[in-house]
Parts: structure tokens; C-alpha cells; sequence
DNA sequence: CGGGATCCCGATAGATACTG
DNA sequence: CAGTATCTATCGGGATCCCG
């Protein structure tokens, strides 16, 4: 056992680096914006307070489960409030904190750079998707 | 089979969202960065061109499939150059382009916001967390 | 109306082993 | 050195049913 593998070696490196990962807050919120439900419940929020079910009509394909989850955890990071009243019928409005806003704001400038480039991406990936694969292309690997 | 399910008018719903979501430039931005090794993989090559094994024990914890894989998909979306050197052990350098130099500008945007608000997430986290989930609390769920 | 609890499945990350 | 090929374990996401 005196001779580490170089998986042993990685695997210890992954321990440090997941420790590091989980208090990295970059990640952390790379992490929360990039749920496929986030940007839309931000989106729709945007033009002011919705109800459950406006935010499920409006956001359309969403289940009950992934909605309630999404603002769950967007209520706790303190990003929207959420309010009931209880009528009759219950209601619940959802709506944008301040720090909610903000992050509306970040998503922004992202919406703004995918708009801007993803024309010279998309061209970058025809002209390497028609690429001859060079000479050999072994095992003829497809890369799709 | 007149009286459609809720389910299946969502269904249908969600067939029209993928497709959208699909052509949408801001979700794909934000499915490529946040891959989990995207972000660092662009960090680490900020400081100029690295060779392959470079990369890996920078990056340190990430597996040989997943870094290539990683590499590939920047490589074909312009984000970096791979320069093979034909070499006796083979050279392999990989190196941002204009358009992957500007796609690290954005993360460090998205860092800066990560890193002035965290706090305030953790915060409202810590709150959210404490609280006595009002009165009732039917089930006793934990949420955690 | 606004959810919670549960089961299930497809996608994928990662370990492992091998190659030019 | 720079990958590729394969298998498996995990896990998010959705469907479904039920409750306050």
C-alpha cells in the first residue's frame, strides 16, 4: 500500500476540491440560477406579484412538484416572499425581494452575452461539426 | 377521452416549452456554464494556454472522461483552441479564444454577484431555517 | 386552491481499465 | 502524454395520489 494509485491520489483530491465546491459561492449560485426553472420563475416575477397558479399557467409545463420546489428554494435564499391569505379559497402571492431583483438584474447581463454571441457559437459549431475529423478518425467516433 | 387530465394538457404544454427552451440563447448559456467543470476549466485558462495534463492536476479531482469531454464541448462551441503537437510523447495545448475570454468576463461578473450577496442568502437561509413553520405544522416536515 | 408524499425512470457523472 | 471505451451508481425530474 505504499504506492498510491492515481486514482487514490484523485480521489483524495476530489474530497478537498467537493470541500472547497460547496463553500465556493460562485458555484453555489451558478448552481441555483442555472435550475431550469429558476430563470423563468424569475422572468415571470419580474412584472410584479403572481399567484401559484398564474406562475403555473404562465411558466406552462411545469409540474405542481418542480413549481412548489423552485419557490421553496427561492424563498429561503430570501430571493422572492411568499404570502398567504387565508380566504376561502387559499391564496398565495409570490413576489421579488430586493435581493430577487438584483439577481433578475445578473440574469440580465447573461440573457445579454447569450444574445450577443451565440450566433459566433453557433457558427464555431457547424465549422466543427463539418470538420473531416482529421486523418486517422480511428474509431470513427461521431461526436454527436 | 373527451375530458383531457391536467397532466396532459401539460404535457402538450411542455412539448411546445422544450422546444423553445431549446432555441432559447440564454438557457443554453446557462447550461453550459453551469457545467461543473466549465467554470474552472475557463478560470484555470485565463492564465494563458495549458497542455492537457496541466489542466488535470490544476483542476485536480476531475476525472480523464470528464475533463476531454469538457474540453470538446468548448473546443466546439469557439471557446478555446486545442493544438496538437506531434511531438515524441504527443503536446496537446488548449487556449482561449476572444469569444472564451469574454465568456470569462461574464463569470466574473456572475462571481461578483455571488460574492456581494452570499451573504445575505446565507442569512435569510439561517432565517428561513429557524423558523417554527408557523402554527399548525401539520406533518412536522423538517425541511431539510 | 395550493400544496406534500411517494414511486419511478432516464440521463449522466464518475470509476476502472485499456490504447496510440 | 493524452486520451477512449465501458459499466455502474446516483439523482434530478416527472407522474400520481392525497391532504388541508
Amino acid at each position: 500500500m505504499a504506492t498510491q494509485t492515481a486514482a487514490q491520489r484523485r480521489e483524495e483530491a476530489r474530497r478537498e476540491y467537493d470541500a472547497f465546491i460547496r463553500s465556493c459561492p460562485t458555484n453555489q449560485l451558478l448552481g441555483r440560477i442555472s435550475d431550469k426553472w429558476v430563470s423563468l420563475v424569475l422572468a415571470a416575477l419580474g412584472d410584479g406579484p403572481m399567484r401559484y397558479s398564474d406562475l403555473a399557467r404562465k411558466i406552462a409545463g411545469v409540474s405542481p412538484k418542480m413549481l412548489t420546489q423552485t419557490l421553496r428554494t427561492l424563498e429561503r435564499d430570501g430571493l422572492l416572499t411568499r404570502a398567504v391569505t387565508p380566504s376561502v379559497p387559499v391564496r398565495v402571492d409570490y413576489e421579488l425581494t430586493p435581493l430577487g431583483m438584483s439577481l433578475r438584474m445578473l440574469l440580465a447581463a447573461v440573457k445579454d452575452w447569450a444574445e450577443a454571441n451565440i450566433e459566433q457559437v453557433h457558427e464555431a459549431r457547424d465549422r466543427y461539426d463539418s470538420e473531416p475529423a482529421a486523418a486517422g478518425a480511428a474509431t470513427g467516433t461521431v461526436r454527436r
